[in-house]
DNA sequence: TGGTGTGAAAGGATTCACAGCC
DNA sequence: GGCTGTGAATCCTTTCACACCA
């Protein structure tokens, strides 16, 4: 889970649970998807079914928002839409700036999750003086030095740092003395920022380290467990009902 | 956050909580770099700083692996790196196939830490034949047909879907058919798995979304916050200039 | 003394189950 | 009849605070 530390006075009392805030976007997707086939209304149990978790929980997060469906109908797509992205701020525009184009940034300078929510990459930044001017995804890449000046001009106050993990907490300090307060970082390093700026991580080798956890953890299923403490680990058999369930937390990784 | 439906029998095991699991990657890699500077030992409180958290919480998270430090001292880094290594299942090689090689797969080839972690690039795949035999980090693209020869050659349990959205569920078909039991998930879908196989994924745009709702958080601070926090009188009105230019939702690579 | 290990308390998140409304 | 909205129960996670010991 993506980790959002900075957890200061707190998650606004009266606020949206974090854990709801981080389906959001999944509900979200999802109801794009069914807005896109012209789907006027759907249950909970579709949309859940459809988003991958299950009904009693998206119902319970969709009373954190308010009461936007009908009893004995469903809710109304495009309302949903329209509300869920009202409340994940995506009715404005979010100028991003990458810094770092190596293959992770240009993965990203061309993702088009993007541009289809809300956020346009107002700028690509990276140090080395060789790849300036260069275009990518049809942006020009700028050098670091202009880096302060890029934020001011642009009003950006969403940074994403694709550089390698010795170069990113001097990024991230020149980011937020520009006025940065949220930043998305992908490099493997843990972030020092102060009060009032959120970060959020991903970590592509610590989603894999998880995988195999749990991959061990299969393999070693009736054979020897790990050593001690051997895990009652009975056949693969949930009795596991419903269509699904789960998705713990977090956030992000 | 990053994590997907996994059906496991879940954690239930009498093992690990899976919240630790999730942490422990980030004690190792807080640990491999006092490592590699020859620190000795460290105390849970200098160690949580280094990894982000607090103190208290990585305590009990190593209560949940057993006794390994000591009163007064502190933790021998060594023999944590060991112990956590092995509890995650990094004391063996995974090989990992990458299916989509656009520039997000290319990205993860590229990508230093997965080597340094017991994982190995085995393979990686793509539709396109024009990509066929091309290297990408140093190793050749391989066409989709020899998908489950690939897989069953090199004892595969572990696969990377970074196609567009439109083809990941098919992939992850493919994948689970021919053995593979893990799955991590960049492509912005949900997929569907049989009990057993475990799917984590990660949404590049889904972090931003939850990091642009806490930034119109503190935009609104004591700015008229939303429009109308209360219940909206004025039900249906999905017109409203809809929520964004909503470009199609296709995916990047 | 200094710092680990861990019961117990507190706080969240998820699930249940059903009242209430269309 | 069908489906939402939500209190109440349950489960999981974090935090506290202190016993215990090298």
């Amino acid at each position: 889970m993506a980790t959002g530390r900075t957890h200061r006075p707190a998650t606004r009392s009266r606020g949206i649970p974090e854990a709801t805030v981080a389906r959001l976007p999944l509900y979200l997707r999802a109801l794009t998807a069914l807005s896109e086939r012209s789907v006027p209304t759907v249950s909970s149990e579709e949309l859940a079914a459809a988003a991958g978790v299950n009904s009693a929980k998206l119902r319970k997060d969709f009373s954190y928002l308010g009461s936007y469906g009908t009893r004995g109908v469903g809710y109304d797509v495009e309302y949903l839409v329209y509300q869920i992205s009202r409340e994940l701020g995506l009715t404005q525009d979010w100028p991003v700036v990458i810094v770092g184009i190596g293959n992770l940034g240009a993965a990203l300078a061309n993702y088009g999750g993007f541009a289809s929510r809300g956020f346009r990459v107002a700028a690509l930044i990276d140090a080395d003086p060789a790849m300036a001017g260069k275009p990518v995804a049809g942006i020009p890449v700028q050098h670091t030095d202009d880096l302060e000046r890029i934020i001011q001009d642009n009003g950006v106050s969403i940074g994403v740092i694709a550089t390698p993990a010795g170069a990113a907490q001097q990024v991230c300090d020149r980011l937020v003395a520009a006025g940065v307060t949220s930043i998305l970082n992908f490099a493997p390093t843990v972030l020092n920022v102060p009060d009032g700026v959120d970060v959020r991580k991903v970590d592509l080798s610590i989603e894999l380290q998880i995988l195999a956890f749990h991959e061990q953890r299969k393999a070693g299923e009736e054979a020897a467990a790990a050593d001690t403490a051997v895990a009652p680990a009975a056949r693969r058999q949930p009795a596991d009902k419903g269509p699904d369930g789960d998705v713990p937390a977090v956030m992000p990784a």
